[in-house]
DNA sequence: TAGTCCGTCTTGAACGTTCAAATGGCGGAA
DNA sequence: TTCCGCCATTTGAACGTTCAAGACGGACTA
């Protein structure tokens, strides 16, 4: 195993001094061509990296994204999101040169006290939280910190003076698009299987599937149900609804453990789920799909704007809303 | 946001010398008592954390390890699974006093690229690998760099000189478990739906069926069924051995894909899958369950021993193969 | 009494990088 | 000619920690 190869000896190698070689790597423009191959050559032949430890003493920058790994949701379906969101953002900060940094906390309580730790010990740049609620008391934090961070979720229910910028899948536009799918199939007493109000979330879906019936002069109210989430509670759900005077033909779920629900009732009506889980795919259950790997790339486009753009923080921060996408399958 | 705290800050608030305070936090054996708690209210009057980066650079430690995150699955159902020992790794390591850090790769190629991009400039203090193959590059790679780290699964086919600690799951107890669990229900046409020959974990799965069929007199080459992984080539996999001439009542599965495929035949026969996936949780499919929680506890175990064990690598690298266990539900 | 050792604490140096300031050479303007 | 400014490069210092070595006093030993 080879020794670790430092800046100074590139520049041995090179015949410069240790500036030189980091003006090469840092500010280019301030070396002379004919010495900045000459660095370069150096460079590729020992192999040398900078190490970030060293780096981060000087620059106070740690090249680290801190995120949280969720829990497994009992119902579980819903963990392969997080799975393929956490990979996409590895690969995008990989290639911003950022590294992803995991942490896990019990309650909003644990995750202040392990955002302090970690600032204190590893001093990640920024943070990147998920599944923001209302009155996240996250995001106050962090912000009276003035620690850069994004959410991917919406700050649903924050106060205006919390601009901080944030990503997310447009969930109403979705459950429009499987409304509309339905209603050109057509079916024209479409349900909602979806969760209690007051959650961000599942509020903006109903509203999509709300806003589309609607549209077609059809009051949702009579089709509108709910329930917690679960499997189990989403066959019970759509009994209700099959089961009520006036009958429904086809269900937009607020997620796949619902809609699952839904097909397990063995009734021949059309059913589209949320998020595109792996079950979905399994079962050919159709659904609304985030696009993920974009949102992961928004995350770190944003942060990185804060964390390499000039001046401190100056310009609007940005918020990114994506759109999601209708996978029909079998079901619908 | 005030300003870091550093260990001369504490020093000058406990009068003391640097080192001294070094000492309280490191080897506290070497402080006298009165000494001791002084430096320790001041630390905690000043909230003092000892800098990682600071730290690493005299040390050569950076209290990380290094994780891959898998890409999505195709099929993805068994995503979820890399999620829960995603978790645990990540809390067992915070216990420890080490952080997890991910990385992506393509191909085993890349990765070993990215092996030695992370050690040039994060410098990870060991690597877990997961999902070993035959003929695994990776390994080699890191034993002959003398790199500590652990895999979780066995060293399939791996040359006897490379005995490196590795945590894995009995997946033959788990199949025989499951098999045992249909014999006593009465059954004796217990197929297997595996993949083909070749994999270390699915081999080892149908080992688990095999021997315990065996045992009780009967041939196991009749019921055994090979197929690609999927929902689909479960159900058509479940056919076939359904519509031979001595058709099966019983299946045992190597993944919760096939067996859900089995399910979707509708016929009355009795399942059990392998990972207790989130899917089969929702559809009532009996599964073999690893105790991944468990699994990530014990990389983190083996490789706190030889990084914060004494001396260098001493002692017999050791081997943890868990126990699985059945989750019955409805299927049987 | 002098020497040795031990327990406790302090001092100086080093890890590898980048910032800030200094150096030296060269061309152009006064 | 002299001086200034610019460009390319070098030098010294600093980031916060721990290692290695040293200093000091007191107890124990010869």
């Amino acid at each position: 195993m080879a020794d670790k190869v430092t800046i100074a000896d590139v520049a041995r190698r090179a015949k410069v001094s240790r500036q030189t070689v980091s003006n090469v790597l840092n500010s280019p423009e301030l070396v002379r061509e004919e010495t900045r191959q000459r660095v370069r050559e150096a460079v590729k032949a020992l192999g040398y990296r900078a190490s970030q430890a060293a780096r981060q003493m000087r620059t106070g920058r740690s090249r680290l994204i801190a995120v949280r790994v969720e829990p497994a949701q009992e119902d579980g379906i819903n963990g392969s999101v997080f799975d393929r969101f956490l990979h996409g953002l590895t690969e995008s900060a990989a290639l911003a040169g950022y590294r992803v940094l995991l942490y896990t906390a019990g309650d909003h309580d644990a995750e202040l006290a392990t955002f302090d730790d970690l600032l204190g010990v590893y001093e990640p740049d920024a943070f990147v939280l998920t599944s923001t609620d209302y009155g996240d008391p996250r995001t106050a934090w962090l912000w009276g910190q003035r620690i850069p961070f994004v959410t991917f979720g919406r700050p649903w229910g924050a106060p205006p003076e919390l601009a901080y910028p944030w990503v997310d899948v447009d969930g109403a536009a979705g459950t429009a698009m499987a409304t509309r799918h339905l209603l050109d199939a057509g079916h024209r007493h479409i349900g909602f299987l979806g969760w209690p109000a007051g959650s961000g979330v599942g509020d903006d879906r109903r509203a999509g599937w709300a806003r589309t019936l609607a549209a077609e002069g059809i009051d949702p109210a009579e089709f509108d149900h709910t329930t917690a989430d679960g499997v189990p509670e989403g066959e019970a759900a759509a009994h209700a609804l099959l089961d009520a005077a006036r009958p429904v033909t086809a269900l937009v779920c607020v997620s796949d453990s619902l809609a699952l629900g839904a097909l397990r009732t063995g009734r021949r009506i059309a059913v589209v789920g949320f998020d595109d889980t792996p079950v979905a795919r399994a079962v050919g259950l159709a659904s609304v799909s985030q696009p993920l790997a974009e949102a992961a790339a928004a995350c770190v486009d944003l942060l990185a704007r804060q964390l390499d753009g000039p001046g401190d923080g100056d310009g609007p921060p940005a918020q990114v809303l994506l759109e999601p996408a209708l996978v029909r399958r079998l079901s619908a």
